[in-house]
DNA sequence: GATCATAGTCGTCTGCCTGACGATAAACAC
DNA sequence: GTGTTTATCGTCAGGCAGACGACTATGATC
């Protein structure tokens, strides 16, 4: 194994980003339209070269904050003032993926409350929160009636990983609350679950594993109104990242 | 977000392996000694380029081949002929991991069975199983008393995250038959659990939990005395891929 | 050959967690 | 007030895991 870095072979290197909210109870993830070959006119996902003095996580974090405005906040810091949750997803190397060159795309995955409108150049048209449903779908019709063609590239395999990561790992951590504001209540949190599972879930039971694993709620002492009915308690996300138990998904 | 493919900055790309196994009741990882600067003489990865025509899973292929002679077998296929089970593990592309060059680094993670006698390029003395505490531990010392100098590179990062990740896996997932030869007992399959967690199990819970486990083993209906004691029925691996409960790894 | 050591396998018991679901509480709409 | 909605507390039965006793089948040792 001859290891020659005078002689290697050229490649590209991107990072691209699965960016998933939870909005109107579904599991949305941002697309942005390609103005220009190949996949002029598609949907595709968030993404951009890496820098020659950047870290690959950096890059992503650039990404993030032009695309939407977010800035990710160091999983190592527990505080989220409006900052996604940014992990590296997976890398797609396939020789054939990119039509033009030789492109090595690193995917990361972004959790991010439902507060931000997309924005992607000022140009609204360009960006837009997809429900996956849609994008994974086989050809489904988009909400302006529009014909969803499948997303450029491979992304829509990306976008597919990156949604199984994020529905296994809101099972055995705390990272369900990435979707959340900073406050929030017990039945925003199941709704997250549920939209993020398409499962329904029973309220009580989840009332009571989630408020009974340490560390995974912190009550404010506040209360809400803000689904109508009887106001509910206000939480922060506890410092726990790794839920013991974990909630498991129900089976089937 | 300008996407010129004739500016693109330039790069290399490698895949990294971390190739698990299981010898003489402890975790070992192989590593292969450098033989050129940077980090001459120091124990590292084995790994190379990525080649133009390649995909990054036959890249890795290809290198777990060269190294071990362990063929990779597809995880749709449930054989495992004296193949190894490989996924990706994650990318490193910090701008400084190589000082000569921008290199990105796809790490993947091998889990084999014990057999394979470590070779490369002929050479005994430049290949090794080490196990993993050795290679983590706060320069420990190897085997031969030989003073066991760090990896290089960013190699110590990759290996941790590689035994993280198999230690975590084996708890819902069945991989941990790929540590075992094809046919093995309960008694075998706990070692590994042991092993890999570095924990005792109790051998009489052990041997319910994964017999209970619909589709985790099949009896071949041989038996074996292999440890001494008692002949110890064997068994195959299922075709179930998820543990369902999982093999939860005792806290504390 | 009897005894011992070693490993494997089957049971039992208890506590905890979960899913199913009844009941109560506190808001809003009419 | 009545009905609706959401939140929260309680109860109960079943399942699973940890702790551990008991028995089995081999090789080693005396």
């Amino acid at each position: 194994m001859p290891y020659d870095p005078s002689a290697f072979p050229p490649f590209a290197v991107t990072v691209d980003l699965v960016v998933l909210t939870v909005r109107r109870h579904a599991l949305c993830a941002l697309a942005v339209r390609r103005g220009e070959p190949p996949f002029q006119g598609r949907w595709a996902l968030p993404g951009g070269f890496v820098r020659p003095d950047e870290d690959l996580a950096q890059a992503a974090a650039r990404e993030l904050g032009e695309e939407t405005g977010l800035c990710a906040h160091d999983p190592a810091a527990p505080a989220q003032a409006n900052g996604a949750h940014l992990e590296q997803l997976a890398t797609y190397g396939d020789p054939k993926r990119d039509p033009r060159m030789r492109v090595v795309s690193v995917a990361h995955l972004a959790l991010a409350p439902d507060l931000p409108a997309p924005r992607a150049g000022g140009d609204a048209n360009s960006a837009r929160w997809a429900p996956v449903e849609e994008l994974l779908q086989r050809g489904g019709y988009g909400r302006d009636g529009e014909q969803a063609a499948p997303l450029a590239f491979d992304h829509a395999q990306i976008v597919s990983d990156g949604v199984e990561r994020a529905r296994s790992k809101i099972e055995y951590s705390s990272l369900a609350t990435a979707f959340c504001p900073t406050e929030f209540t017990v039945g925003e949190l199941r709704r997250v679950y549920e939209a993020v599972w398409g499962v329904a879930l029973d309220p009580r039971n989840f009332h009571r594993k989630v408020t009974g694993t340490p560390g995974f709620l912190v009550p404010t002492g506040g209360t809400t109104t803000r689904q109508g009915g009887r106001p509910a308690q206000l939480f922060r996300a506890g410092g726990a990242t790794l839920l013991n138990p974990p909630m498991l998904r129900p089976e089937v």
